[in-house]
DNA sequence: CGCCGTGTTGACTATTCTCAACCCAGGTGG
DNA sequence: CCACCTGGGTTGAGAATAGTCAACACGGCG
């Protein structure tokens, strides 16, 4: 879909009408992945940037044990690789949580339009500042929050980002994450990540069964997540007005 | 001194006479920031950007109890709040860990800039993608390494960014930073820190005494860490040549 | 002189990890 | 159709890393 990007652009700034035809006439190929493969790999020098039209994706990097550390997850409308259209390389690799389809974007198009439309620019590099806001906002969950804290912190985010993109279902939404994914994203084992969610099922704040989140009690949730959703918002795009769940 | 800018810019990308005559006519002031004092309040919205000339400072979060998570920590040429030039507030505070020299540059005429000479706009988001380089490694390092590994790793990192701006003296490196502030910045307690930086003396890896860091070994410290300093380099600036201990 | 920030040490606690076993559902191949 | 396999989830027991509390040492500074 030609259009992803533009509707991309637009959840973080306004773009004037030639903006928008400008972006629309970038081909853009359109690309599948399947489920726990890589979209793009830690290491590579992608020519495109990759973004997420439908599926879910995390970034990760791998220990020299085999141990993997998750770094944030992507939803749709998210974009993989930015990174590399400014330093080539890639630091981290992504990975399809459930079969994903991609939008395939050419560095070199993206370019020549920075050049005649620097707030075209802009408007990108502020998305790569929202998901340095991420990165921060989980240092400080994964270097000072309990794991119940994480966890629920964790649970939290995922309700609003993928409120702001209309995949909640009233109170509860889809997430193809196993608890070992969780783990991985907090610096968690397994077994911890299973008890802790029983925890938090038990005293009625969030349940996870099936890849299916209800949020019980948003209240308590946030407030054992100590979590303030002002880190994902852009001031100018137009999801400023959050909504919390209905318990 | 409004070479300031020229100089970090240069770190990342070659300019052209032209482009760095233009930065060097940007009016620059100069601002004087005491030790424990803040260069920039979280959920303040600045109106320039603060680069430091000198001195140390951190980036760092709250908690609601009182603790805090020190996010990366800033040395002589690194930008503070190039995040609000693009989203207007900070979502983390910015503190001297010394007494700094801060050169503050208006965003007014940065954007100004950006129309006519986007390059320069590519080479600061360049610099904003290397922050956020550092970020996923924090996130790795403090979730899935040990304490001693990642004290290890911490060693590691600010020898190579002090290499890369000449402030190194043989094997060994001044750092105003207390174990308190390590152990903040890792998720540590103080007295972990503590006995953690004692067993990697006793092991001839590296130590710390009165702010200054000397570096037994090397090659042991960077393996004990998982040290890949990688992410720290631009493919385009002048210091992809990394020099390491001769230890 | 005495205070304060920093570093040091001991003793005890607890959060979290590891290992290991087991369950269950879904998909595959005989 | 069923046996089997696999990936995810669950549970128990014991071990380990790291936290807390508390006391003390030391040096610089007002």
């Amino acid at each position: 879909m030609p259009g992803s990007l533009v509707r991309k652009l637009e959840q973080i700034t306004p773009l004037s009408d030639a903006e928008k035809q400008i972006v629309k006439d970038v081909p853009t190929r359109m690309r599948h992945v399947r489920a726990r493969e890589d979209i793009v790999c830690d290491g590579s020098r992608p020519p495109d940037i990759n973004l997420i039209t439908e599926g879910f994706a995390c970034r990760y990097k791998l220990l020299g044990d085999g141990r993997r550390q998750i770094l944030s997850f992507l939803i749709p409308g998210d974009i993989c690789d930015l990174r590399a259209l400014l330093l080539r390389r890639m630091d981290h690799g992504v990975a399809a949580l459930n079969p994903c389809e991609v939008a395939v974007i050419p560095h070199k198009r993206l370019l020549d339009i920075f050049e005649k439309h620097p707030r075209i620019a802009l408007a990108l590099w502020t998305d790569a500042m929202l998901d340095a806001a991420i990165h921060r906002q989980w240092l400080t969950n994964v270097g000072r929050h309990s794991a119940y804290a994480r966890i629920a912190h964790l649970l939290c985010e995922f309700w609003t980002r993928l409120q702001a993109v209309g995949l909640t279902r009233g109170n509860s939404y889809y997430l193809p994450v196993t608890q070992t994914d969780i783990g991985d994203a907090l610096g968690l084992s397994t077994v911890h990540v299973n008890r802790t969610l029983h925890v938090l099922g038990a005293e009625g704040l969030v349940t996870m069964h099936s890849n299916v989140v209800v949020v019980l009690n948003w209240k308590r949730l946030q407030a054992a997540a100590e979590f303030d959703p002002s880190y994902l918002l852009s001031e100018y795009g137009r999801s400023s007005a959050t909504i919390e769940p209905r318990v």
